[in-house]
DNA sequence: ATCGCAGCCTGTACGC
DNA sequence: TGCGTACAGGCTGCGA
């Protein structure tokens, strides 16, 4: 599941893979509806010559700053993954799109379940206004956690998977950043006293920190799983405290690690270390 | 503002 | 073994 870490590794791997400064010759969309929009014809016809000027990450999507002042924002969702191939390479599948460059590579999109999606904008500024701060960035600081929680009543758990509030969070991190920090995934954020504020800062940034430095989490190994550029899997997946390890001991405490939904998403936390305060909910622990 | 739900998808895990 | 069903989740859009 592509969050922040993933995302990250990705556009690391893409740089480093020479992507920057290539032409893209033209585009190949085997499925259009990812086009986000709709109009594959016309991605199609003002993508093509564009270079690849810069690649940079801003919450979960990619952007390609092209020539020409567009830029493609490109979105994995659950399962998309991009791979930089020779041209001569048999479409694999689940490939969805690819652009040709003109150094004889193709970078393929590969999609299974077709959640992602690739837009083209002039003004990627305004498409991603609607973002909340970057966690990792060295401005967010304890106090903008605070001024993106303020007036908010709804649980903490919802708000971390809110894009508006901070981007990048998902599932897997929002878990693991609360079970750090030692708070309810239902806890109410309105009351957070400024200790537990500042928990969940410092949570959220080591959690992602440490997860960008391990290249993400990969789960199993089917073919829906993250990879980075190619074959290689990420490392933070033996490094989960809680999220998948529903029944078993808390690495804390030993308690059994419970699940439970929260906003439709199985949440996953430790009933003894991560207690609900008194006006979030009925004030005892959790069983 | 907040919540819950449907929808988008398909591989996987499960029960029978 | 084979079938059917539930489930996983990022995001949007809807109605309450």
């Amino acid at each position: 599941m592509p969050e922040l870490p993933e995302v990250e590794t990705v556009v690391r791997d893409l740089r480093a893979a020479g992507l920057e400064g290539r032409t893209i010759r033209r585009a190949l969309l085997h499925w259009p509806g990812m086009i986000d929009g709709g109009d594959a014809a016309r991605f199609c016809r003002l993508v093509r010559g564009r270079r690849i000027r810069a690649i940079a990450r801003r919450g979960k999507f990619i952007r390609f700053e092209l020539s020409g002042g567009w830029t493609l924002l490109a979105h994995l969702r659950m399962t998309g993954q991009f791979e930089l191939l020779p041209s001569r390479e048999p479409r694999a599948p689940h490939e969805r799109a690819a652009l040709v460059l003109d150094d004889g590579r193709e970078l393929r999109f590969r999609d299974t379940r077709k959640f992602g999606r690739w837009q083209l904008v002039r003004d990627a500024g305004a498409r991603l206004a609607r973002l909340g701060p970057e966690p990792l960035a060295p401005d967010f600081s304890a106090g903008r956690l605070q001024a993106a929680l303020r007036g908010r009543r709804g649980r903490l758990k919802p708000l971390l998977l809110n894009q508006a509030i901070v981007a990048g969070l998902g599932n897997i991190y929002a878990d693991e950043s609360l079970w750090v920090a030692r708070l309810h995934p239902a806890r109410s954020a309105g009351n957070l006293s400024a200790a537990e504020l500042r928990r969940l800062h410092a949570a959220m940034r080591t959690v992602l920190r440490r997860a960008v430095a391990a290249r993400g989490t990969s789960l199993g190994d089917g073919q829906t799983n993250f990879r980075g550029l190619g074959e290689r899997r990420g490392g933070y997946q033996r490094l989960l405290r809680v999220y998948g390890r529903t029944g078993e001991p808390c690495r804390r405490c030993g308690t059994a690690v419970q699940r439970i939904v929260l906003a439709q998403r199985g949440t996953h936390f430790c009933p003894r270390c991560q207690i609900l305060g008194r006006r979030a909910g009925c004030g005892r622990t959790v069983r």
